[in-house]
DNA sequence: GTCTATAGGGTGATAGAC
DNA sequence: GTCTATCACCCTATAGAC
């Protein structure tokens, strides 16, 4: 009876103390970077010889994994509290372009996990990926709602996205310089799209 | 008299070396990652034991900063290829835009060492790291000569050049998805500055 | 569940023989 | 200049005691 299904409770610490290490996990990465991550020193984080960190987690490789999808589930909820007005697409996407380099700068370790493949040898697991592409196509539906729908308008602005964050967190980290042109670039990029013209 | 200036041939052979060593170098930051290189490897390479690589190299923080040079430098003859004219700023722009995501997408190891912070620990050396900045002010006098000064229409240029080299990198390597908004991407934004109008 | 011990690798760097 | 040998670490992961 014992041995069977968990009880409720027993399950719930358990989660407590997965959510305490990934906790740890980010701490760590920001620090080390991303691909500097050390189980040992990680387990010593949480209280815990590194063997013990096994009870929680697969590998090592199953702990980016659960990063990783935190990382999306965090940016999903960014999407979600961003208010969506099909009225002013300036607006909303010089507010959206700022939430996404506030949401890259507020840790350079979650960038890079979600955006680069800085862990040599590691990438996400199949669902781990389909989280993410799931959180992509979330985007797109919100993009078609102010009027985006052409697929080469969609890739010019996620280069916008890309670019105002990259660009902020390696050359200003902490600094608002390009976080600052979102607005710009947003009225730069609508007026683009709203124009009737074609690209040669 | 032996033991002062070394002869100009022994100095060669030892460059000769050098860039020996480099390229061996390239070749396993493709392959492994740029923070995956192995000095081991490395020496196996080029034919060598790990110890005899310190009789070119200072340390690995060295080898990095050798390569961090070399990427400018290799950058640096892009520019200076591209064929800048005053009278065309959107087809300069265009093929500028091309030339910088084939730069990047031409090694991946390249672009993790020069643009972003990818080797924990690591950071160039201060005569490497003013070398990228005097490669950035010529990027600034070129554009100058085709009409871009404002300090923010420059900004929210390079967010464009990485925007679209780091989406191509990261979402389609080897394709062409960003590298052909290209013009597109020249198009609006010359429309854009080039309009009298002033942001918020 | 957590521990110690350890397997079985890896790393950059240095000393000193040749 | 190159080598062998080695220092002094690092790592992930597993076995098995408690």
């Amino acid at each position: 009876m014992s041995t069977s299904t968990p009880t409720p409770v027993r399950e719930r610490r358990r989660q407590q103390t997965r959510a305490e290490i990934l906790e740890a996990a980010w701490r760590l990465a920001e620090r080390d970077g991303i691909a500097g991550l050390s189980l040992r020193e990680l387990a010593g984080e949480v209280g815990m010889r590194a063997p013990s960190l096994y009870t929680y987690f697969d590998s090592k490789a199953a702990i980016y994994d659960a990063m990783f999808a935190q990382g999306y589930r965090e940016l999903d909820a960014v999407d979600t509290d961003l208010e969506l007005d099909p009225g002013d697409a300036v607006g909303t996407l010089e507010r959206s372009l700022e939430a996404f380099v506030d949401f890259c700068c507020a840790s350079v370790a979650r960038f890079q996990l979600m955006f680069t493949a800085a862990v040599p040898g590691w990438e996400p697991s199949p669902e781990a990926y389909a989280a993410s592409v799931a959180s992509y196509e979330r985007s797109v539906e919100g993009l078609a709602r102010l009027g985006i729908e052409d697929p080469r308008h969609f890739d010019l602005l996620t280069g916008l996205y890309s670019g105002l964050a990259s660009q902020q967190l390696a050359n200003d980290p902490g600094g608002d310089r390009w976080r600052r042109l979102s607005r710009e670039a947003a009225e730069m990029y609508v007026t683009h799209v709203t124009q009737g013209r074609r690209g040669a």
